[in-house]
DNA sequence: ATCTGTGGCGCG
DNA sequence: AAAGCGCGCCACAGAT
């Protein structure tokens, strides 16, 4: 709903002493909105120059080139509501000013929470303005603030407050349907967590440049000595040039193809790894490593190494909170939730100079959400008595002892079993996976239900539950709407029932992970700890502290990770691995 | 030149 | 014999 009558057009406030009355006036308001006009979107390089903040009866802009917010800090660090569109830019940008903005709600992130699955990539203020008050906003005056005179036109001016008012409008039409669908808790969850976002997108992680740099060197060594075997192999297969050299562009689908099936002989479905080793052609191996070291060096290569920031020497890249449709939290430009692992990738994201890198993560998170939610009590049991999982599951449905030693191949499969039972999967993938042939994987799954029937009973009622009720839910209540087409065909609502088994347990993950970010961010503010989260994957955090404060903040991470598991998990214990080192270890 | 879809692959 | 979930990035291919 529109205001009926806009009000008045407040002057652009200038000078301290108007802005003290502004501040005072607005300051017992039970919410308030908030929104900021830029030079830029880097908040290392760009400034905010126009502050606007208010409700719908009174709004006032402040002119940030010419006026400190000072006297607004209390009512922006304080316990007052303000409402945002993409709080955590906003958020971001006041770090730059040195103001530390809390309780944030964010029209946005609601707007993902409410209509999760159904409307994708309908989310910008002026859309939701559209949807839910029936006014589309121009933005068309955005960019203007980057190169803004003087003064602030009359244009400008209208446009901060109409962007104030939108926002604050069209919360207050969204929360009646959070309330309706019971999405209170999930959008608590994602407001109290969005200034945690923003700390980690200002803050950045640093990564050691020369070091990088020598791996990569290396990766693209390894990789040349690779492709001169795989051309040896072609030879004599595969088009030369001229001179006699081998005219073959690796990377392009088409090309290999054609130059494996003379090769070999054998017309390949994929060229993926898998099909390659399958080939037992000595062009394989080479092959398979090229690819690895063109990996490491065109993906990992440059442009981590530019997206080092020229001021602060760090990496800020842009997280997307809720960047999956199961809750997730997404990274790109770069993206650091997939740095190579088990090498010395990692090894190159350090603190700087003499300060602590904290590395914390859930230890088999999913499988507990799965014991957890199915009460499974065999389950259960093997969490309650610790131990190595996947080979007390293999002893269970193999009736043979295993451990990591002992029959390690039936480990191997019982673990296969364990993640791929959370993303839905049946006899035909558990075949694929372990290579054994559909009939041993159908007993083999069989049998695992046997020792664990409510974990199927389990699976089972998510995946109908969801097909019902048009949604599958997280254990907080996130949900994911699943719309089943009138004309899908079987192997389509499979796929929505794969789904639909996963969502859960990936988005309790995603749920306990935030959770952990907003209390862990609260407890580093409260004990004036010289620490930031720097990176967040999946199940697991990184933080930076200096070297005094580093086991300290190690205990209050793993407190915080170890609180918010237990939000949704109670007949199984939350376990959080803790280290204290030089660099991002795991 | 720039966009879109696809295969492949890094991570959880 | 159509598939075990989620993501982003690179490179190619084919379109605009």
């Amino acid at each position: 709903m529109s205001p009926a009558a806009p009000p008045p057009l407040p002057a652009p406030i200038v000078d301290p002493d108007t802005l003290r009355r502004a501040a005072a006036l607005l300051a017992d308001r039970p919410l308030l909105a908030l929104d900021l006009e830029t030079e830029g979107l880097d908040p290392h390089l760009h400034r905010p120059v126009l502050l606007a903040l208010g409700d719908d009866r009174d709004q006032l802009l402040l002119d940030l080139r010419q006026t400190p917010l000072e006297p607004l800090r209390p009512l922006l660090e304080g316990a007052v509501p303000k409402v945002t569109h993409h709080g955590a830019f906003d958020a971001a940008m006041l770090r730059g000013l040195g103001v530390r903005v809390e309780n944030l709600l964010d029209t946005m992130l609601i707007e993902q929470v409410l209509t999760n699955g159904r409307q994708e990539g309908r989310r910008s203020l002026s859309e939701l303005s559209e949807k839910y008050l029936g006014l589309p906003l121009d933005k068309r005056e955005r960019t203007s603030f980057a190169q803004a005179g003087a003064e602030f036109t009359p244009g400008q001016l209208e446009y901060a407050r109409r962007d104030l008012l939108a926002t604050f409008h069209v919360l207050l039409e969204q929360m009646p349907a959070v309330v309706r669908e019971g999405l209170e808790d999930t959008v608590r969850l994602e407001c109290r967590a969005a200034p945690a976002f923003a700390d980690l997108r200002y803050d950045g992680v640093w990564l050691d440049g020369d070091g990088w740099r020598a791996l990569i060197e290396e990766a693209r060594a390894r990789r040349d000595q690779a492709r001169a075997e795989v051309e040896q192999q072609l030879r004599g297969v595969a088009p030369t040039d001229l001179f006699g050299h081998l005219d073959l562009n690796l990377e392009s689908e088409a090309e290999l193809r054609r130059a494996l099936t003379r090769l070999t002989g054998v017309e390949l479905r994929d060229l993926g790894k898998a099909a390659l080793k399958a080939l037992q052609h000595p062009v394989a191996e080479p092959l398979v490593r090229y690819r690895e070291m063109h990996k490491l060096v065109s993906t990992y290569g440059a442009s981590f190494l530019e997206a080092i920031h020229p001021r602060t020497g760090r990496i800020h890249a842009d997280f997307m909170q809720i960047g999956a449709p199961t809750g997730r939290v997404a990274c790109r430009d770069p993206n650091l939730q997939n740095v190579p692992r088990g090498s010395r990738f990692r090894g190159c994201f350090r603190a700087p100079g003499t300060r602590r890198m904290v590395t914390a993560d859930y230890a088999g998170c999913e499988l507990r959400i799965l014991a957890e939610a199915s009460g499974d009590r065999a389950f259960v049991n093997t969490f309650q008595r610790g131990g190595d999982l996947h080979s007390i599951v293999a002893a269970e449905i193999f009736g043979q002892p295993v451990s990591k030693d002992r029959n390690p191949q039936l480990r191997e499969r019982a673990k296969a079993i364990n993640f791929g039972l959370a993303y839905g999967m049946g006899a035909a993938g558990l075949a694929g996976v372990t290579g054994m042939p559909q009939d041993e994987a159908e007993r083999l799954l069989a049998q695992y239900f046997r020792a664990y029937p409510k974990v199927r009973d389990y699976l089972e009622s998510s995946a109908r539950l969801a097909l019902e009720r048009g949604y599958a839910e997280t254990l907080g209540g996130r949900r994911l709407y699943l719309a089943p087409g009138e004309d899908m065909q079987g192997p389509e609502l499979a796929g929505l029932a794969r789904v639909a088994k996963n969502m859960p347990i990936q988005g309790t993950n995603a749920d306990m992970l935030k959770i952990a970010m907003a209390g862990i961010r609260a407890r580093l503010a409260e004990e004036g700890r010289d620490a930031c989260t720097v990176n967040c994957v999946h199940d697991e955090l990184l933080l930076e502290a200096s070297a005094d404060d580093a086991w300290d903040v190690a205990e209050l991470t793993r407190e915080e990770m170890v609180r918010a598991g237990e939000r949704y998990i109670s007949q199984v214990p939350v376990v959080v691995d803790v280290t204290v080192g030089e660099a991002w270890q795991k």
